[in-house]
DNA sequence: GCCAACGTTGGC
DNA sequence: GCCAACGTTGGC
């Protein structure tokens, strides 16, 4: 099994919307490296829930990959925000998958506390500067570290 | 609201 | 193919 860590605005959509409706299609992400890591996900494959931009950005809960890569909808979509008109329909240039609702954790493991870890997470790329991916690879050994912290 | 990081765009 | 301009992200 691998391990992601994806981000979310909790003023979009927070891990408390994911609970609510179980399972949701995870689209509209436009950027080529966090596409390629959304193309690298297998069904059941581990999700760190981060909650960006807000007061206490962290890792708030877990969920697992419920279905694989697929061409996201909203890029042929002309009335969505995310609507990409450069995109073939032949050779789709933008994949969503869908996400499921694990669990919440006890408590927020907040950024400023992954960071005094940072030693025992090694290389991370949520903890770089200027890191901006929306979606990121996690170890085995980082899940581990991260998890253990609850 | 500020600012650093950095991906993308477009002129040349 | 280079590079300046611009837009977006996200922590603070």
């Amino acid at each position: 099994m691998q391990h992601w860590l994806l981000k979310s605005e909790p003023d979009e959509f927070s891990i408390d919307a994911l609970q609510r409706v179980g399972v949701e299609p995870w689209g509209g992400v436009r950027n080529y490296q966090a596409r390629n890591h959304l193309r690298a996900m297998r069904k059941g494959d581990g999700l760190l829930f981060y909650h960006s931009s807000c007061a206490l950005p962290g890792v708030v809960g877990v969920a697992k990959v419920a279905r694989a890569a697929y061409p996201d909808p909203t890029q042929f979509d002309p009335d969505s925000d995310y609507h990409d008109p450069k995109s073939n329909p032949d050779d789709p240039r933008w994949s969503a998958v869908d996400v499921a609702f694990a669990r919440k954790l006890a408590r927020v493991i907040v950024l400023e506390e992954l960071r005094t870890h940072a030693g025992k997470l090694g290389e991370f790329a949520l903890l770089r500067r200027g890191n901006r991916l929306s979606v990121l690879p996690v170890s085995a050994a980082q899940w581990k570290t991260i998890l253990a912290l609850e």
